[in-house]
DNA sequence: CTGAAAGCGCTTACAG
DNA sequence: CTGAAAGCGCTTACAG
């Protein structure tokens, strides 16, 4: 293969016999040039298999074009490839590109978000993680808008749209306690999440409310050690009649480890509750009630906040929580 | 939030009392400058808040260090977030940047690949898509190299690394044979893909050297299309007892429609075996014999030829077939 | 509408 | 080692 070699406007407008500048202009939409000029350009264009350089116009008009996603967990949780797949096709949509940052738990986004700003990318979404000050600090200084999907940190310049968590936590209670659970145990994801802390912040409020007691364990949102959990659970002399796993992965683990692992019955014996509602969550292995994401328009809002304050940096962030919706399928008992 | 604003090289030379050259040497790894004079320009960057211009290093410097991911069924098939996550690993570990475009079936690459040459990203990885040839030579013209993951071109500038899938078949058909099965299924994934066909191919050849009919269906490598496929594979009057699915989704569609739709056993009715073996193939939920593709060694092959054809661009393309390895669980009788 | 010129923020020969 | 200068490939005032 041979070396790297571009056609330059330069090249096109010796052989279109026009000026660079007139090449330019043909390719920008609301440029004056008489539609022949434009004509005669495209064809020279074409001929000499022209693309403008992306880099040389970012430099010059300040815009790269490009936004930066910063996500995870993007193995461990059908979750977010889903999230991802929606952020992604909505820039592309909109024109942007994507500079994509998979994150690992090693790793700090203080050594991430420096690359994506010395890409000058005009926007950053972060996806499951959450900002440092300082960072936050520095993309304000250059002017850089980021939002916060599904996480928040309370004062900082970040937007940020999350699903109603604390409320998911609330309606699991209740619905628990219509279906008369007496000893439901809240099944936590990562400590470190703000999702996790809202999910059982909401469920212990009306259990407290009701005068019920919980139990808890932690499955850090990942399937084996929920699984692992679930068993602690079920194998105290006061086990669990219900568990309300943190999300659906976790729930999967749960349901594994009653019926394969301790041959008890779902939701006979135990009712298990997630939250996400991932497609898996409705196949008939699991038929998983759950508390359903909104995550189309936790995506869409996320998307337009940062279009727009890419457009206008002199829009404040925005925060928003989006109701989720209670999805009752067989793996519950259900209120009489 | 303020304006973009970037410090530049000039201001930081003004402050640090020395070039804007100077600057610029001092971010250079082999460059000539004393350690002192480096240390100024490195303290009144800090003190602006400094960074390099990726964009303008890459103009002049004809390498973006950008590379373009191509990924698609990030949403439908678990086996393609960890291909992205392994990729896009290796190529941080390397310094490499990623521009991500997730495609869908309504798109073609041709409206995707100019928008990634147009950024001159310096190499291209497609997953789980092809190229046509148009593309396949405005790349070779540019002197951008692409690396196919899991499809192959006959002839074609692109260098691709694939999983024996054909030998993956026969591995399958052999391990039915040996267990007794008489009367054998092929589930097809989609129809024009490569990895399908393969797999098919490698599966009919040795039931055919044995003398042994088979059946076909099609679920295009999709959850619910599987299960129908199998429900009509079940009904018929001299229904399969095993089914070969052409990915691991598509056997968890098998299982479920056979265990919960039609209520027989399996292995004992039906023995199901899959491919990919992703995470969810070993949970007891499943349980599935199945072919585990050799990702990691894929994802490696297809970055070290990326990089070094970027490296080198005189060097060929390369092509490397990796042998998968049969993974034997409780979906499927075994040899006695 | 069109062209000549300046300039985006860097790297890199070329002198010294 | 360090600086002045050219130039990467564009966009965009400024004239005409």
């Amino acid at each position: 293969m041979k070396n790297k070699t571009n056609t330059t406007s330069t090249q096109v407008a010796n052989l279109a016999g026009v000026s660079q500048s007139t090449v330019s202009r043909a390719y920008l939409p609301e440029s004056p040039v008489t539609e022949k000029t434009r004509q005669k350009v495209l064809e020279a264009a074409k001929k000499l298999g022209y693309q403008p350089n992306a880099m040389a116009r970012s430099l010059i008009t300040r815009r790269s074009n490009m936004v930066g996603i910063v996500i995870s967990n993007v193995t461990t949780n059908p979750f977010y490839p889903e999230v991802l797949d929606l952020l992604s096709r909505k820039f592309q949509e909109n024109g942007q590109k994507v500079m994509l940052f998979v994150v690992h738990r090693d790793q700090s986004l203080d050594d991430i978000l420096p690359q994506l700003l010395e890409y000058q990318v005009d926007g950053i979404i972060i996806t499951a993680a959450t900002l440092s000050s300082d960072m936050s600090y520095e993309c304000e200084r250059r002017g850089t808008p980021v939002t916060l999907f599904n996480r928040y940190i309370p004062k900082s310049n970040a937007s940020w749209f999350c699903c109603d968590n604390k409320a998911g936590g609330s309606m699991v209670a209740q619905f628990l306690l219509d279906s008369r659970h007496k000893r439901p145990a809240y099944l936590a994801g990562s400590e470190d999440t703000t999702t996790s802390i809202d999910r059982e912040k909401g469920f212990l409020e009306i259990m407290n409310k009701n005068g019920v007691d919980t139990l808890r364990e932690v499955g850090n949102y990942n399937y084996n050690e929920a699984y692992a959990a679930t068993v602690r659970l079920m194998e105290r002399p006061d086990p669990a009649d219900s568990i309300f796993c943190s999300n659906d992965i976790m729930a999967f683990g749960a349901l594994d480890a009653i019926r394969s692992g301790m041959k008890l019955r779902v939701p006979e014996d135990v009712s298990i509750i997630g939250f996400d509602d991932i497609p898996m969550a409705s196949w008939p292995s699991f038929n998983l009630t759950t508390v359903r994401q909104p995550v189309r328009d936790m995506v869409d809002a996320s998307v337009e906040d940062l279009i727009s304050r890419i457009k206008k940096p002199e829009n404040p962030p925005n925060h928003k929580v989006i109701m989720g919706e209670l999805i009752v399928r067989g793996s519950s008992r259900i209120p009489i």
